[in-house]
DNA sequence: GAGCACTGC
């Protein structure tokens, strides 16, 4: 072992000015402690001002009971009369959940009554519902069946600061929606007619009767939409500058103070002095567990490495030290092991990614360590590829990471850089609209009526490279006409389905090929991560397992065989009698294959809820049987825009944007190396690697993708 | 023969 002698010793000087808002509480034990949130004070004061104010900011730090409060301040004050919902948005689906279950037991009713929440394969909410807590990505949807969301008198959009695709979707599309009712309906307004004149062809049977309602409404307003967003930190006045000087609110968080230290010199290398600093802490510094801000499982698992050799080197009095790992493609129940007390006198070190940032909280924690490192997902339009890359965290990032150890007392942060690297970095991080592909942003925007998508009225604006390569691509899969505007149907039917536009357009194609069954099962496994687990696995039997399912044409074909094998075992089951617990059932034969069981029920839920949607559209779903030629037709005829051909040296070129790419080594493929092939994936890590590929015929390309091939003969 | 932060419909 390298000389990580316990002497060594780091100095960390205290920051000049402390950190004023720092109150965070301890997760509140619900009923008793609501008199005493920060936000219960001001409750009369925030309802004025919704009444003044049709647009209203409210900045409130973690702790003050915005989201669980406010709500119901609003249903207290009359704003759900006439039937009107109150819908609050969130990010990410688990808050939804754990925030209405809390409103309803505050409310003392029953979830799905008054209080109820809506996420993706899971609503819980009825006719009675007013106050309705959903993911931001789902009220998108809602506004395709309903473009005015009538049925709301109240938006609040959550955690706006997060800048996701949806949220900023979701604002752009909710200022628009708000000056839209604020006008009587006979005027022209900016969008909303197309759609809802096309809807009546193929809106859900369960949709709205949007046309119904415009009706009624004839020569009167529509009511009027009041609209609140509720940002934590520095970004309310890029909120309130979008929304044209809306009134913006503070309101007090709670949090325990929380020192801030820095070292005293850049550090060359993160991963040593993070395991300088965890040892440091553990022998000076009170009780209270460490988090450990990391950017990846191949990071994280080798500072736990670090942290076990090393105390096999101390005294053994010193070493009650427990290092604990989580990431997001660690199986639930290690997950889980974060979330237990260290044994009596042991300090826990939890050595995490950016999924402890704000997906989840553990309890326990006083010192936080950040390195200021995050590792971000970028996309270049002009190559159509995706890289991930270790950069620095934001300042916005780097407060929330300190903010972790102040939630049960005061804690400490241990920022690994001196402060005046603190003052160089971005205030917040890039939003995900500036850095994604917007294929399926743009067609939904299409699918309102929103045409001129250069001009639309973003908070910030994509690159017009990435618009325009969108734009292309829609209309390359004939989503677009020439003129830019949706195609109908094929438009319209691809921006229903909550999959990419390319998976929807290979679903149309696979209704005309005859093999809709298998491609709705293998955009379904496309759709989520690898349903196989950590391609690391050397044991046999693991291998054994992935040979089994291997198919010599290649990942979609293997996808499509797990899918029915595990579907046929589940049959066999349910048929033998035992068929009470499709779940139980389902791990276990995903236990036995080594099969991702997660990423299984979450592509058999995919499957469930895009087979209901074409079957809607009016598609035949039926199988192509046992004609893999066929099939693959089908595959090429889809992803033609992403091919790919060898080169004398054995590497690839991807026909489209001329780069050298590599088979990714977890593909079936990997060895065959193929002629040419189709791909789903291009992303650059190590190297420029293509995934999910299927071997085709290259003449297939011209003679089932003529518009785009013509000039390739 | 080599490797994937986190969400969401």
């Amino acid at each position: 072992m390298p000389s990580m002698a316990q002497g060594e010793h780091k100095s960390f000087v205290q920051n000049s000015k402390p950190n004023p808002k720092s109150a965070f509480s301890m997760r509140q034990k619900i009923a008793e402690h609501r008199r005493s949130l920060p936000i219960a004070s001001v409750e009369k004061r925030l309802i004025e001002e919704v009444q003044k104010n049709d647009i209203l900011i409210i900045v409130g730090e973690t702790g003050s009971g915005k989201t669980t409060q406010l709500p119901q301040f609003l249903y207290n004050a009359g704003f759900c009369r006439e039937g009107k919902m109150i819908g609050i948005t969130q990010p990410r689906r688990i808050a939804a959940v754990t925030v209405a279950k809390r409103v309803a037991e505050e409310c003392e009713v029953e979830l799905g009554q008054r209080v109820g929440y809506s996420i993706r394969f899971d609503d819980t909410t009825s006719s009675s519902t007013r106050l309705k807590y959903m993911t931001d990505g789902l009220l998108l949807r809602e506004a395709l069946l309903d473009p005015h969301l009538t049925r709301y008198s109240v938006i609040i959009v959550d955690e706006a600061h997060d800048r996701s695709v949806h949220t900023d979707v979701l604002l752009a599309l909710l200022k628009k929606i708000q000056r839209a009712r604020s006008k009587p309906v006979g005027e022209k307004i900016e969008f909303g007619n197309m759609a809802s004149e096309v809807q009546t062809k193929t809106r859900d049977a369960n949709g709205p009767q949007q046309n119904g309602v415009l009706k009624g409404c004839q020569g009167r307003k529509l009511s009027p939409l009041k609209l609140i967003i509720m940002s934590a930190s520095l970004d309310a006045r890029v909120f309130s500058e979008y929304f044209g000087g809306a009134k913006a609110v503070h309101v007090q968080g709670r949090q325990f103070p929380v020192d801030i230290l820095y070292t005293v010199h850049p550090e060359s290398d993160y991963v040593d002095a993070t395991l300088v600093t965890i040892f440091q802490i553990h022998f000076e510094e009170k009780p209270g567990d460490i988090l450990v801000f990391l950017t990846g499982q191949d990071e994280i698992e080798s500072v736990e490495r670090l942290v076990q050799e090393r105390l096999q080197n101390i005294p053994e009095d010193k070493r009650k030290l427990l290092p604990l790992a989580i990431f997001s493609a660690l199986p639930s129940e290690q997950q889980m092991k974060v979330f237990s007390p260290a044994p009596t006198g042991f300090r826990k070190v939890i050595l995490a990614t950016n999924i402890a940032e704000t997906s989840i909280t553990i309890p326990g924690i006083r010192y936080v360590i950040d390195p200021g490192f995050v590792k971000a997902r970028s996309y270049d339009p002009s190559k159509g590829m995706e890289s991930l890359d270790v950069v620095p965290a934001s300042k916005a990032q780097t407060l929330q990471r300190s903010g972790r150890a102040g939630r049960e007392g005061p804690g400490k942060s241990f920022r690994l850089y001196p402060e005046r690297e603190f003052e160089k970095l971005e205030d917040s991080t890039k939003p995900e609209i500036k850095r994604c592909n917007l294929s399926n942003i743009i067609l939904q925007l299409k699918a309102l009526g929103i045409d001129d998508i250069v001009g639309f009225d973003f908070i910030d604006k994509p690159s017009r490279g990435a618009i325009i390569k969108a734009l292309a691509e829609l209309h390359s899969l004939g989503a677009l006409a020439d003129d830019g505007k949706l195609e109908n149907p094929a438009g319209y039917q691809m921006s229903r389905l909550p999959l990419e536009p390319v998976y929807s357009k290979a679903l149309i194609l696979a209704n005309q090929f005859n093999c809709l069954e298998e491609m709705l099962i293998t955009v379904a496994v496309l759709s989520v991560e690898s349903i196989f687990y950590d391609p690391r696995e050397k044991r046999e039997e693991a291998r054994t397992s992935r040979n089994h399912f291997a198919s010599v044409e290649g990942d979609h074909l293997t996808y499509l065989s797990v899918y029915r094998e595990s579907d046929e075992f589940l049959e066999k089951r349910k048929a033998a009698g035992s068929g009470n617990n499709i779940d139980k059932i389902m791990k276990k034969w995903c236990k036995e294959n080594y099969v991702n069981s997660r990423s299984l029920k979450h592509a058999r839920d995919i499957y469930r809820q895009i087979r209901e949607h074409v079957e809607q559209i009016g598609f035949n779903v039926s199988s192509c049987g046992n004609d893999m030629l066929g099939f693959r037709r089908c595959l090429a005829a889809s992803f033609f825009l992403k091919a790919a051909q060898r080169q004398l040296d054995g590497t690839y070129r991807a026909l489209e944007s001329g780069e050298v790419v590599h088979i990714h080594p977890t593909s079936v493929l990997f060895r065959a190396k193929p002629e040419c092939v189709i791909f789903n994936e291009l992303m650059q890590t190590s190297k420029k690697y293509i995934k999910n590929l299927t071997r085709i015929d290259s003449l297939w390309l011209s003679e089932l993708a003529p518009h785009h091939f013509k000039t390739a003969e």
